[in-house]
DNA sequence: GCGAGCAGCGTACCT
DNA sequence: ACAGGTACGCTGCTCGCG
């Protein structure tokens, strides 16, 4: 039969260690089926192979107040770290014996691949890859007798058919933040592949059809569990359930004694675990998609920026649409008074869950691409770290290469790796100045093709192989010509696999399904890409190497410095750089001119290097730093032909600035760049200096937005945001850790500091402030480049034009 | 006791 | 949270001066 593979469990069977595999057909049917599979490790002996296999069958451990051993062992030969080297494959008789007894084993010599997970392992060395269709011969036990992968073009082109449940719940909170050992939910929202509502045992449904009435809390939670039931959900989903909705409905449920069993199979328990900081809640037999994870990771890789990591705000960015808001710390009186209020704490209730879907619905096909390519679950994948993805990725070649794969390092590992920086990038200083034509360049991936290129990997590093063949770095390191690399190779697949993918893009008819899917498939291989280099730095990372990651940064500079003097041989004066880019003047050269250029460089690059010309831009200005006369990188304006302005590092791209500031200044640069009218530019300023003189600002265009970003009792300074948040909590307004905080400066109090009040407990704003720390900072930066000073904006109105440009 | 100068903290951004 | 490079506001210290 042919299934989706959706997720993995631990399992037994009349005492036979193997998984459960959870599938689903093309047709909607969800099977699960018993694969057996023995649990093990590897073990490369100190002493005689041999021996050591006699002695390890002795080994006796304690686990779970049980005495347990080795269930027997094997003789392999693998490759570990670049050896042939002969191991024991070390078989237990159940997952959980492995930490025990590999600790036993210690003893007897160094250990490897002990800490990957059961389920993990089962996939790995399934070859089955997590989302995708395969071919399963079940027997009549729904026992796994063989299975076998599809060819691509049937395995990744459709979705999973899931049936789906989002969820929300609305708490009591009297206190501020809801206590679950006190406080009771209200009521629990769900939208369903085939329908919606808000289930709850307030005393009137206040003419909500929606809304269903159940007698108390207790039988609100028990009608949920028989709704997921009902609804024969695959995944449900809600947003930070992790952390909030499932673990306080779970100590509800226990509170008030019913069973919280949401999940498919005998018992259909949910369960907590603690991995590393965060909670995550496991349903059995169902997938937990908490939305959430999905929103962050893609924000951080810069899939989708979001500017709050809120539902609402994600919501918003996806759907372009407002979500209903409510007073949060108001949801507890809505539902005491009742009437209107309590009628729109439903339709807010309900509003969450259908945002939840929407949000789920944008993220499954990025999730199921990366599950594919990483060979993750689900559950596992929309969770993970770029760095899990790369790890999960190298660990499945690995095992196809047959080599061993490293330990994870020990804590005084990671710290030696987090004391001893590695030196990165190249960045060029500009000169500041308002500049025409300017051709941008820049490195294509640039430090994965140096991967490949020069195959940079932890194994090929010093060969003995290669002598003075090799591949000599700037930083000295050799690296092996004759054999690829786990690390080279595995990237080379992904650049290769994204750059089909691409190509396949343009065929396909967008908004099709094929169409999501595909492009999710190449993004997820982008994000890959891109995470490589960091993984090989990473201070947690199995494959960590200083030397590949010196190698790999000294090669990027070596590169883009050598572009940058190619360029001024060929007549162009360099303007700027940073990492993978170089900005040229074209001067009184032309596009054919600045393409010739690009054709040469590449002549000259190895492997899939490649130079792009990104764009030419007719105008763009670069500003000074701060202090002293020398231009600031990482901040500049470029406006394209077609009249796009690409604004870098500006005061108005970042959020700890005023909106007034950084409307104003955006403004500016928009009229100097489209227009070059200087003297419209200052009035411009002008009359916004007089508004804020004028007191008429309204306080949310001069909230400072910036995050707490430690615990708040653990600052060394007070700063304007801590201070704020702590007069906040003074007057008995709750903040929580890590909140993004918005504050006014006002007029009470001497330094910033005193000054500053959150947004929502502000009165008044000290317009001095504004008018020196914001408005006028900010459009200097720009109006200094063309040799304006505050005095000739804050007096009378100039009629000097820009006759230059 | 006070203001200027400056180092360092802390945040957000760029690639 | 995969990395390092960078700008810059603000605090709080040191230092020189009176």
């Amino acid at each position: 039969m042919k299934a989706f593979l959706l997720e993995v469990e631990p399992s037994a069977r009349r005492g036979q260690s193997g998984v459960r595999l959870f599938l689903k057909t093309p047709g909607g049917k969800s099977v699960a089926a018993f694969a057996p599979f023995e649990p093990y490790f590897y073990l490369v002996p100190n002493g005689d192979i041999s021996q050591a296999a006699v002695q390890i069958m002795a080994v006796k451990a304690l686990s779970r107040n049980e005495m347990i051993g080795v269930k027997r062992t094997e003789e392999i030969e693998r490759n570990a770290f670049g050896n042939a080297t002969k191991m024991l494959k070390v078989f237990t008789h159940a997952p959980g014996h492995v930490p025990a007894l590999r600790e036993e084993c210690k003893a007897f010599g160094q250990s490897y691949e002990h800490t990957i997970l059961f389920t993990r392992r089962f996939v790995i060395d399934s070859g089955l890859v997590p989302g995708a269709l395969a071919e399963f011969e079940l027997d009549e036990h729904k026992t796994v007798k063989s299975w076998k992968n599809l060819p691509p073009e049937e395995a990744f082109a459709t979705m999973p058919p899931l049936r789906t449940l989002t969820f929300d719940i609305e708490t009591h909170n009297p206190g501020g933040i809801s206590r679950p050992e006190k406080d009771p939910i209200l009521m629990v929202s769900y939208s369903a592949d085939d329908g919606e509502g808000v289930i709850t045992y307030a005393k009137s449904a206040v003419g909500k059809k929606f809304v269903k009435l159940v007698k108390g809390e207790k039988e609100m939670l028990e009608a949920f569990v028989a709704l997921v039931k009902e609804k024969k959900a695959d995944l449900i989903c809600g947003y930070n359930s992790d952390e909030f909705d499932l673990p306080y409905m779970m100590e509800r449920a226990s509170k008030l004694r019913t069973d919280f069993n949401i999940g498919r199979g005998k018992k259909g328990r949910v369960t907590l675990k603690k991995l590393g900081l965060r909670r995550r809640a496991r349903v059995a037999g169902r997938i937990h998609f908490d939305a959430f994870s999905p929103a962050s990771f893609m924000d951080f890789t810069g899939t989708v920026k979001f500017p709050r990591l809120t539902l609402g705000a994600v919501y918003e960015t996806l759907s372009g649409d407002k979500k209903i808001d409510t007073d949060k710390t108001a949801i507890w009186k809505a539902w005491d008074a009742g009437g209107e209020a309590l009628a729109h704490l439903f339709d807010y209730s309900l509003a969450d869950s259908r945002a939840c879907r929407k949000v789920m619905e944008f993220e499954l096909p990025l999730e199921i691409a990366m599950g594919r390519v990483t060979r993750m679950t689900l559950f596992d994948v929309s969770r993970t770290t770029p760095g899990q993805m790369v790890e999960s990725l190298l660990m499945r070649r690995a095992f196809e290469r047959g080599e061993i794969v490293p330990n994870k390092p020990d804590y005084s590992t990671v710290q030696a790796r987090l004391d001893d920086q590695i030196q990165g990038a190249y960045v060029k200083v500009p000169m500041p100045g308002v500049y025409e034509n300017i051709a941008v360049f820049d490195f294509r991936s640039l430090y994965p093709s140096i991967i490949t290129s020069h195959n940079i990997d932890p194994f090929t590093l010093n060969c003995s192989c290669c002598g003075d063949d090799a591949f000599v770095a700037p930083t000295g390191s050799k690296f092996c010509v004759k054999k690829k690399g786990i690390v080279p190779e595995t990237l080379e697949k992904v650049l290769d696999e994204r750059t089909s993918l691409k190509a396949k893009l343009k065929k396909l008819e967008k908004g099709s399904t094929e169409y999501k899917l595909t492009d999710a498939h190449q993004w997820a291989l982008k994000i890959l890409a891109n995470s490589t280099y960091g993984y090989l730095v990473y201070s947690r990372s199995r494959y960590y190497s200083r030397e590949c990651g010196e190698a790999i940064t000294a090669l990027a500079r070596k590169y883009i410095q050598d572009t940058m003097a190619d360029a001024e041989k060929a007549g162009f004066e360099v303007l700027y750089g940073d990492t993978d880019s170089c900005f040229l003047l074209l001067g009184s050269q032309k596009r054919e001119d600045a393409e010739a250029f690009r054709h040469e460089v590449n002549k000259k690059l190895p492997g899939r290097m490649e130079l792009e010309l990104e764009d030419i831009y007719p105008r763009g200005i670069f500003v000074s730093k701060k202090q002293g006369e020398k231009g600031a990188k990482k901040k500049y304006a470029l406006i394209n032909a077609a009249g796009a302005i690409k604004i870098r590092g500006f005061e108005l791209v970042r959020r700890d600035w005023s909106l007034v500031a950084r409307n104003t200044q955006r403004k500016v640069l928009e009229i100097l760049l489209k227009e070059g009218d200087l003297p419209k530019a200052k009035d411009l300023v002008r009359g916004v200096l007089e508004d804020l003189r004028g007191g008429k600002m309204p306080l949310k265009d001069l909230a400072i937005t910036t995050q707490l970003r430690k615990s708040a009792g653990s600052y060394d300074i007070m700063s304007p945001e801590l201070s704020a948040v702590q007069k906040a909590k003074a007057a008995g307004v709750r903040v929580e850790e890590h909140a993004l905080i918005e504050y006014i400066i006002t007029k009470q109090g001497k330094t910033i500091s005193e000054k500053a009040q959150l947004l929502e407990l502000a009165k008044d704003y000290d317009a001095d402030y504004y008018v020196n720390n914001q408005l006028m900072p900010a459009v200097l930066k720009i109006l200094g480049a063309l040799g304006v000073d505050g005095e000739d904006i804050k007096t009378k109105s100039s009629q000097k034009s820009l006759g230059d440009w």
